[in-house]
This record gives structure tokens, sequence and C-alpha cells, in this order.
RNA sequence: CGGGGCGUAGCGCAGCCUGGUAGCGCAUCUGUUUUGGGAACAGAGGGUCGCAGGUUCAAAUCCUGUCGCCCCGACCA
């Protein structure tokens, strides 16, 4: 993408609302435009992340075998009656009359939904285990909707539902979802820790919080300073062995981790002293398992082999989408401006064309742009007539990992830079392999 | 919803107390000179001062109402 082409309204000053740093780099870098409080339209930069960051999470859901679909964002209140959440909501749904008075509501969430749609086509036992998800538009009336996409009134979250036969069924629809979630939010670059959380107004009896660390983060945490260290790495995990994933959700929920709601000053305690970390964190998704809360209510039942009628056990269970942008920035960022993973990048790399209109500089340019997009390493491109510092300043804000720098003086000698974002190394090498660098780092991700 | 604050050019702000031609920096546009880490000079465009009433010869400024936004708190993915 040439830059001249792009829309990237970069700001050189910081916007008066921004209190914090990923809202102030988000907007800097022409990422999103506030339209309402607590709501944003999300300009080319930021829906290009946006996008990597949904695409991650559909992949993860699938190789764990979830099964996508799409509901509505408005539903008909009908449904929440029968849960007996309608009324229980209160102020922060948002409840809409369509023209003929219908009652509507801007869904916050889809667990009466999707209990409707599988009571109205599933009721055996045969078909279990099933699990739906989709990532959808949700709407929280927040009273004070706060630091920009981390707590927006209009987000975009990722829920998935699952279904099954018994308990111990759930339980590993539970316990598939923690590592899924596990490699989704390494894949992003971050380390997001599961820790054991109140199960609020959804009910239920075993839930996990995904927290990443962030001095900024919402919530106070407590943790043996070790699950920091825990990594999911390249192990190939069957999703349908049971024992197995439950052997690495114990891996990453014995040592300590809690959030305010669940710490207990006594079990803190009995952490060696040298690993008690009380800090703060970013919630970025959570797992639930509430067994028959919604299928008995709605009349959600399968017949089991036995012949008997049951309800059927669920689990609901949601990942931040909109909010992860936030998170990763907080958690990757410097005094100049955002540091993106690898894995969630908008760009893989820029090019910085130090000398735009010398011949030679804008032919090595055009045809680096070429080579990466025909590889599917589309660059960002900074063909602008701006000088060298700032585009640099550019590159830096909006955080692309690297950073390919050409000019006469480098192409007379055969070479031009390649420069990390994140350690500023740099290193000069031929333009083919400045090529064979990028893609090699991005056959990784 | 309680407490505090702010709405003046695309962005950041001054002017308001003490009413009298609406300003500054950045950005934008034009021209010239520049060009290897946020250029210099010259010129130009852009505002019903959030909105509605009121007071006054005269309102960005004073009064009343209203809408929006931000921060702290309680609440929440």
């Amino acid at each position: 993408m040439r830059l001249t082409r792009y829309f990237l309204p970069v700001l050189k000053e910081n916007p008066a609302e921004a209190q914090i740093v990923s809202h102030r780099y988000m907007l800097r870098a022409g990422m999103i435009k506030q339209q309402a409080a607590g709501i944003y339209s999300w300009l080319p930069l930021g829906y290009r992340v946006l996008r990597r960051i949904e695409q991650i999470v559909h992949e993860e859901q699938q190789r764990a075998g979830h099964i996508p679909l799409l509901m509505p964002t408005l539903q008909p209140a009908d449904l929440w009656r029968e849960s007996g959440r309608y009324d229980d909501y209160g102020q922060e749904m948002l409840r809409i009359r369509d023209r003929q008075e219908r009652e509507m509501l801007y869904g916050p969430t889809n667990e009466e939904m999707v209990t409707d749609i599988f009571r109205a086509h599933v009721s055996s036992y045969k078909d279990l285990p099933l699990t739906l998800y989709h990532i959808q538009w949700k709407f929280r009336d927040e009273m004070r909707p706060r630091f920009g996409v981390m707590r927006g009134r209009e987000f975009l979250m990722k829920d998935g539902y699952t279904f099954d036969v018994d308990r111990a069924a759930a339980l590993h629809a539970y316990n598939r979802h923690m590592v899924s979630y596990l490699r989704t939010y390494e894949r992003m670059g971050l380390t997001a820790i599961p820790m054991r959380a109140a199960s609020g107004p959804i009910g239920g009896d075993n839930t996990h919080e995904f927290l990443v660390l962030a001095q900024t983060g919402e919530s106070e945490v407590f943790y043996d300073d070790r699950v920091t260290a825990l990594k999911l790495g390249a192990r190939d995990i069957d999703y349908d062995d049971p024992a197995r994933v439950a052997a690495v959700c114990e891996e990453f929920t014995t040592l300590y981790a809690r959030t305010d709601e669940t710490h207990d000053p006594v079990v803190f305690d009995r952490v060696p002293e040298a690993h008690r970390k009380v800090g703060r964190g970013i919630e970025v998704g959570q797992i639930f398992y509430f067994g028959t809360k919604y299928s008995a209510a709605m009349g959600a039942t399968v017949q089991t082999a036995d012949g008997r009628s049951v309800p059927v056990e669920m689990g609901s269970h949601g990942i931040g989408v909109s909010r992860l942008l936030g998170a990763i920035i907080e958690a990757s960022h410097d005094d100049r401006g955002i540091i993106w993973p690898e894995g969630v990048t908008p760009f893989p790399c820029g090019i910085v064309n130090l000398k735009q209109g010398d011949a030679a500089a804008d032919a090595a340019c055009e045809a680096l742009h070429a080579t990466l997009a025909a590889r599917g390493l589309e660059p960002l491109y900074d063909d602008t007539e701006a000088r060298a510092g700032e585009k640099f300043a550019t590159m830096d804000l909006i955080g692309l990992p690297w950073r390919i720098t050409v000019g006469p003086r480098g192409l007379k000698a055969g070479v031009v830079e390649l420069t990390s974002r994140r350690t500023g190394e740099n290193e000069e090498m031929t333009p083919e392999a400045a090529v064979e660098r990028i893609a090699a780092i991005y056959a990784r991700h």
C-alpha cells in the first residue's frame, strides 16, 4: 500500500480526551475516531488490526473444533423474558421499540438466542458435543465508558457457547476453551494469565478470566510470578483428548493467580515471598461453565442413550476482540508509539524512501513493494514528499515491527537497511536479502 | 448515578473575571529554496465561539435552560 493512496490521518498532538497510552496512540495513529461516548469508527489502519485479531480468533476456534455462525445484533425481548434476564439485566441493556411497537434489544450477549437455535434443531445426545460461536458487535450501555476501545459501549466480542450431554463433557469443553484461548493470546504476542474469577450475574460454578498484566489495567491481580513464564509454545495438543487438555489447564492454573474478586490472602501467603506479586491487569477473555441455567429455563433438552430427556449442559466463553487492540498496545509500546507484535501488525513492514523523486530510490522502493506484495507481505510504502524524519516518526508511531529504509547513498553500495521497531537494531543488506528476512520472520506467524 | 471539569478553525489552546472588529501554535493550500532522522521564508483559505432563550445600543464574555464530552467514584467483556 502506498501511503499517498491510503487514508492514514495521524495526529502530531495528543488529543485532550485520551488519558491512557493505548487510547492516545490509537487516536494519533489514525486507527479510530470517536463518534459518541464509548462508540468508535474504525479507520483503515485500526480496521486492519481488528481484522487480523478476528482472523486469529477464528483460526484458533476452528482448530479447537468450534463452529462459526452469525447471530444478529438486535434481538426480540421475548427470548430474554424466557430466561428471566429481561428484567434482571437492568439499564445496561439498550432497549429499542420498532415501528410496530415490538420490544427489541441490542444484544449485550447471546445465551438466549443460541439456546433458542439449539432447541429448535437439536434433540439427541448423538449431536453432541457442539460448540457454536460468533464474532459480533455487542452493546452494553455502560455508565461510564472510558479508555477508548478498552471500555466502549459498543464492542466486538467473540462469544462461544458449548452444549454437552453431561457435566464431565461440559468441563472438557471448558478446558478446551482455556487451551484454545491460551494459544490465541500467544499468537497475538500477549501473556494472558487465566485467573479464577467470580461468576457474576451469568451464574455458574467454574469460571476463569484471562488477564494481561498492565499498570493501566482495571482489575487488581494477585499472582505467583512464575505463571508469567508459562508458555504453550509450539506443542501440538489434541483437543479431543480430555486428559491431555485437562493436564494443560492444570499446568496453567495451579500457581496462584486471582483477581481482587476471588483473592484469598491466606492462600496467597503460602506463595514464596520472592514470587508473590500484586499488580493490575486487563481482562481480555472469560470462560464460564454454568450447567443448565438457560437450557432448563428455555426448554433446551436432549434425549440420552437410555431414553431420558435432560436439559443440555452449557457454558459460554468470550474474548474481547476490540478490547484486545487496547490491551496489546498497553503491553507493547514505547514513547514514540505502538510496537505491534508480528501476529497482529496491520502491515508486515514499512518502506521508507529517504529521497522521494530520486530515480534509483523510487525504483528500488517500488520493486521492494511489488516483490513483498506478490509474496503476500504487502508493506506500507511511505512514498510521500515528507522529509525523512517525519516518515520515520510516522512509522514509529503506527508501530510496524519492521522497516526497510531505502536511499540513494545505500543503493550505490547495493544495500538497504532493515530495522526492528522493537529493538532498534539496524542492518544493511541487499534488497533481496531484506525480502527474504521479512518472509522468514512472517513464516512463523 | 454522586462529585469535579470542559465545549472558541481539522488538532492543541488563549481570550471570558472587567461586554465593544475572534486570536496563537500545529495542520491544510500556493510559491520559492531545501531534502539521509519531526525544514525555512513569503502568502492564502478556514469560525453562525455546542445549542436555545434572556439582559443590553452591543454578548465568545453576563443570566437561565439544554445537549455533548472528559476525569474521580460505584458498576461492568
